[in-house]
DNA sequence: AGTGCTGGACTTTTT
DNA sequence: GTCCAGCACT
């Protein structure tokens, strides 16, 4: 049983800890994976020693992650190291896993077999209904305070039902059993399920049906997680029903990337797996594979103050490498040409590729200065998270046709479109269908049709003739019956895609956004576009499986970050969370305050200091070679200018760690030494500043001259000419229109495309044209 | 029915 | 400073 595992081609040699990883098989195993320190290609040897050495099924292996990403990249490793083998294995998100559980079984919980799956969006939506339903005050308490309270409630399997209070509650508390109550009771009637329904329901099922259980038990004998510590506690009783016979659970961790708290995860789950099984063996990877010494040693010194942890040796061959390097800033504009003069500095004067450099923050707030500095000094960049391509409006209204047609009873749905483009279908119209159908019960779309074709309700509903009092408002309701039927029908037997294609045509919403003509509806009609392309490969990856519903799911589930163009050449900006996982040769943390971080909410309980505290860990250690970090001793918050001091977490940062060096700050045209920062006592010492009028020296465009000349007057715009915009930076006029009030420009911008402004708002300042 | 204005909020957001 | 929702206005 102890054959040695030979190598496939190509891997480098395991180290003793991750021989030892990838060679326990049975039994529970617990893997602290410290950053860095190569979990993902451990866990891949370690399926491929299950299969190839142990004879394993794969079949009979399910790897779980978190993200689709991961899941992505798990698998793409697997078929490099198995070839067509790797396809047996069920690699999933816990969500996707427990979507295709439910869809097997949704008739023993009473689901319909087509349920939809509602993100935080269309929760909210739902929510703000039951809360105007239960006449609860949506602005004392909003909609997403409850949504995280009964996230909450939802995620945890001890949790009794709600019901109503034995003692008197105050504030949220007072109503959080009844909205949760008729919350979940919303969801039902709507034939759909939210995020935390998955998980719950599956443990439901499992719970309620031992026959179905152990058929799971039976098949999928070796069970993986990665990322554990983002566990919550109805993930960890999932698992423990999977696994509490066989007992084949492997997790990979890291107690210290922990930073999901306030979301439900529970680093208990990975710090108390041991406990839960006392067989488990415990095994800690220790050397970084990414990190200089110096980076690894200062980071480590910060998470060590947290008292809640697994306490673990971390070590690198890699060498002391580069001090890293502080600087006080005066404001956030200073900070952020702090960042951009560093960038161009790394680059110019290191070759530096911009892909190998980003900026975190603590919020997103933070990016704007940022990216303007980088706009105004013509760095490209990109800010990963923002918008999400599935959360974009025209995305969603789609979406919601397709959801309507698959599931009728979705009125979340149905309310979205139904007026989308509009039909003339009102808000009157739709208080008194919305009425109807709540007195009876019905689905929104069926109280639709009986307005439509009145013969369809009830006798005894006359007061449905009410909801129909206009002839038109009943012509328009027929039209769009009319309408969905007719794409109905397609359902059954066209593709995703060219059900999308067909909601697009004769819903009328293409030819109502091709009346838009401004770079907006451009750019919707392209991630319309970019949908069907997306169901189109959805179809191709699923050679045959063409059906909208599976399509639908993996919409709901599959985030669809923005994805990371390696080969685009441009810094990457993102906030601390949107970091983890990620590596780069240079790294800025921005905004290195008390009070930003760590956030002002998060620092009064000890738990929300330690997640903080992880965080600050969690980005120092993405990056490789130089890390930077700023704070500003004056910053705009909401309207308002603060003082702040430094951060507490660089106090934790041993001496010997950090540099004293100047930084180059490029002035005028030359580059000079403009600040130091230094620690005494782990705390800045206060310098001189550079003045703001110095500092604008450092932009590379200088506003000409407003003092008459055709160029400022308002009509006195020419094609090739150079304005700046406030938000955009420096651009080039490229077309002049209308006049007066109305005069309108294009605008091209480097950083941010073409723009049209309306020179009345837009606050232009012509800008020398270069010579 | 659609546009425009005001008031409030503003941490992070794998699914 | 900015964004969004909800409301008022036209």
């Amino acid at each position: 049983m102890t054959s040695p595992t030979p190598q496939t081609k190509s891997a480098p040699p395991l180290n003793p800890q991750q021989r030892a990883a990838v060679e326990h098989t049975e039994g529970p195993l617990l893997v602290f994976a410290g950053a860095g320190s190569g979990k993902t290609f451990v866990i891949t040897q370690r399926i491929a020693h299950l299969v190839h050495q142990r004879g394993v099924a794969p079949q009979q292996i399910i790897a779980l992650t978190f993200t689709n990403k991961a899941a992505g990249e798990m698998r793409e490793r697997l078929a490099a190291a198995l070839g067509p083998l790797a396809r047996g294995i069920w690699i999933s998100t816990f969500h996707a896993a427990c979507t295709r559980i439910l869809r097997r079984h949704h008739e023993l919980l009473g689901l319909p077999q087509r349920f939809v799956i509602y993100d935080a969006a269309d929760q909210k939506h739902l929510l703000k209904q039951v809360l105007r339903d239960l006449k609860i005050d949506a602005t004392r308490f909003p909609e997403a305070a409850f949504a995280s309270r009964i996230s909450r409630l939802k995620s945890d399997p001890q949790a009794p039902p709600p019901e109503p209070a034995a003692k008197p509650r105050f504030g949220i508390e007072q109503h959080l059993a009844a909205v949760a109550a008729a919350y979940d009771e919303a969801l039902r009637a709507n034939g759909a399920v939210d995020f935390d329904d998955l998980l719950r329901l599956t443990v439901e099922l499992w719970e309620s049906y031992p026959a179905v259980l152990e058929t799971y038990r039976e098949t999928l004998r070796y069970v993986l997680v990665d990322e554990y510590q983002d566990t919550n506690a109805m993930q960890w009783r999932l698992l423990d029903l999977l696994c509490r016979t066989h007992q084949n659970l492997c997790v990979v961790g890291d107690d210290d990337q922990s930073i999901y708290r306030w979301r439900g995860a529970d680093v208990g789950n990975i710090l108390e797996f041991a406990r839960h099984y006392p067989k488990a063996r415990v095994i800690t990877l220790g050397e970084n594979y990414r990190s200089s010494e110096t980076i690894l040693h200062a980071a480590s010194a910060v998470v060590a103050r947290n008292r809640r942890r697994q306490p673990k040796e971390l070590f690198t061959g890699r060498g002391p490498g580069e001090k890293i390097i502080l600087f006080e800033a005066y404001d956030e504009e200073e900070e952020a040409s702090f960042i951009t003069a560093g960038v161009r500095h790394r680059r110019e004067a290191e070759g530096t590729d911009y892909r190998d450099i980003a900026v975190f923050f603590r919020t997103n707030a933070q990016s704007r200065v940022v990216e303007d500095g980088l706009r105004r000094a013509g760095i490209p960049y990109q800010v990963v998270g923002g918008l999400k391509f599935y959360d974009r409006k025209e995305v969603k209204d789609l979406l919601a046709y397709v959801r309507l047609l698959v599931n009728p009873r979705d009125d979340v749905s149905l309310l979205r479109i139904i007026n989308v483009p509009p039909r003339g279908i009102g808000a009157a119209t739709l208080q008194r269908l919305t009425d109807y159908a709540k007195r009876a019960r019905l689905p929104l779309l069926e109280a639709v049709r009986h307005a439509a074709h009145p013969h369809l309700a009830r006798a005894e509903d006359a007061d449905l003739g009410a909801a129909v009092a206009g002839k038109a408002a009943r012509g328009h309701l027929q039209q769009f019956v009319l309408l969905l039927d007719e794409l109905g029908k397609m359902v059954a037997e066209a593709s995703a895609s060219e059900t999308l294609t067909a909601v697009l045509r004769r819903s009328g919403y293409l030819e109502s956004l091709a009346k838009e003509e401004d770079a907006q509806a451009e750019s919707r009609r392209e991630n319309l576009n970019e949908l069907i392309s997306a169901a189109q490969d959805f179809e191709q990856e699923n050679d045959g499986e063409v059906d909208v519903a599976a399509f639908l799911d993996h919409a709901a589930l599959v985030a669809h970050q923005d994805v990371m163009s390696d080969a685009s050449g441009v810094v990457t900006l993102m906030t601390l969370h949107a970091s983890k996982g990620l590596e780069f040769d240079t790294v800025f943390m921005a905004g290195m305050e008390e009070g930003l971080f760590p956030h002002e909410r998060s620092r009064h309980t000890t738990a929300e200091l330690e997640e903080e505290r992880r965080l600050c860990y969690v980005g120092m250690t993405r990056a490789k070679n130089r890390l930077l970090m700023s704070w500003a001793t004056t910053r705009r918050v909401g309207g308002q200018r603060r003082s702040s001091l430094p951060s507490q977490f660089l106090a934790d940062l041993p001496q010997e760690d950090l540099t004293e060096a100047a930084v180059p700050h490029r002035l005028g045209g030359q580059t000079a030494a403009l600040d130091r920062a230094t620690l005494a006592d782990g705390m800045p010492r206060r310098k001189p500043r550079a003045s703001r009028e110095r500092r604008e020296l450092a932009y590379e465009v200088e506003p000409a001259a407003q003092s008459g000349g055709e160029a400022s007057t308002s009509d006195g715009y020419r094609r090739g000419m150079r304005v700046r915009h406030a938000i955009f930076g420096v651009g080039v006029v490229r077309e002049v229109s209308g006049s007066g009030d109305t005069l309108k420009l294009s605008v091209e911008f480097p950083g941010a495309g073409v723009k049209k402004l309306m020179v009345k708002y837009a606050g232009l300042e012509v800008v020398e044209p270069r010579r």
